[in-house]
DNA sequence: TGTACATCAGTGAACGCGCGTTCACTGATGTAC
DNA sequence: TGTACATCAGTGAACGCGCGTTCACTGATGTAC
């Protein structure tokens, strides 16, 4: 760290969004740079935590001049709870994809099919995924609310799923939030380590996947004998 | 978030370890301003990620001069290795703590005490845990790397424990080290939700507490049925 | 024990730099007539 | 359809500030004789 706010990363050139493309509304140009603000956040973010990039530093990658900076948001804080919202849309359509999987099976989803689609996703939206675990227990208090509340309505989805499982139609709500938290954090920690393990080799997802398949299946025994040992 | 590097926390006296006290070593003294620098760095992490800590600032909080940081670390990399480490030694000490506690029983803890201690150990050494949980998956690499080194450890020292347990002789070691990762996730899950709730209100880590309970009964459940559905 | 010298934790001035934010501006796009 | 005016995304100069790091220094502590 020979100087706090260097990026070592690639120069990677600027996105251009402020070049004047004609033949495109005002407007819609103001909402590329918009969205040029949010990708190259995302971007930055791979390397570093949120907390250390500049407002200069992330106007720069979006190919804007920093006073250009306002007319989007107010603040860093304002970008970083945006993209947060941003990267809650990728994890909530995680979840969709895993439901209507369960619809066309017509069947219990098999952990190595949800285990599948969550791998899928993370390669798809890798910068989002890496987002939100870098910051979830992060410097930016805001931060840390805005996707501390979305993990929550995750659970609570993933519990009324659980609940129209035939096997699990007599449980209590506690206990199915209970067991929906647990899978949650095994399949958090699977992301996690997906993402450190592509950051450092090449991406063999294979190991991370076996495991965390594994543990589901532990988690999954647990709560079959759940029912006969608890009331 | 009105300049990126104010803080603002209350001003809090810097420790003043620079202060000629006489009758002491010029090591001893040399040792209690570095102690101060791990120290105040520690303190200032509680509201902020790492990476935006100044070497200023941390050298202001601990008394000295900004310059005369050098004397003690390289960098501020070099500083935040060394607060890892720091910090892991508590880890391990609340893993002994949990041993000694099963050696005084003579017989499998139980679920109960081994959250007792780790709620005891969070109270204690709260800067140390907080530092833990924020920057595990946080910006700097090189202390990614030390975090996740030392929690690897950590899971297959509790890996061998578990291999004392009698139910668990005949499992294997791959077996006993996902059960020790799936316990480790729960327990550092806990932990996580218990600063976050010490930071918003007063302590009242009853709640968390028993969740995690139910959820290590969960596993350990699991871990029953695994016995006979493997191998 | 006393003296002369070496060590070294901490000091303070100085440097060039990137920071967030202000301000007055430009000129293409959009709108009212 | 043409014209006159309003809007507003992006510009560029300027500000004061905290940053990491260099350097020569001070003076108490430690050591060799």
């Amino acid at each position: 760290m020979s100087r706090s706010r260097n990026h070592a990363s690639p120069p990677r050139p600027p996105t251009r969004s402020a070049a004047v493309d004609a033949s495109e509304s005002r407007s819609a140009r103001k909402g590329r740079t918009r969205q040029a603000l949010l990708d190259e956040t995302l971007a930055l973010v791979a390397d570093r935590s949120f907390a250390s990039l500049s407002l200069r530093e992330v106007a720069k990658a979006a190919g804007i001049v920093p006073t250009a900076f306002y007319r989007h948001f107010a603040s860093m804080e304002d970008l970083g709870v945006t993209v947060v919202e941003d990267s809650m849309r990728v994890l909530r359509k995680t979840l969709r994809e895993g439901r209507r999987d369960l619809a066309t099976r017509n069947a219990v989803p098999t952990v190595k099919s949800s285990v599948a689609i969550l791998v899928q996703q993370v390669r798809e939206n890798e910068a989002q995924f890496r987002f939100l675990i870098r910051e979830q227990h992060g410097g930016v208090s805001e931060i840390r609310r805005a996707i501390d509340t979305e993990l929550r309505l995750f659970v609570k989805e993933l519990a009324i799923d659980l609940s129209r499982i035939p096997e699990l139609a007599h449980w209590g709500a506690e206990d199915l939030e209970l067991a929906a938290d647990l899978m949650v954090n095994v399949l958090l920690q699977a992301v996690a380590e997906m993402l450190e393990a592509n950051r450092r080799d090449n991406g063999d997802d294979r190991e991370v996947t076996a495991r965390s398949e594994r543990k589901l299946v532990m988690v999954i025994l647990g709560m079959n004998s759940w029912r006969t040992s608890q009331q």
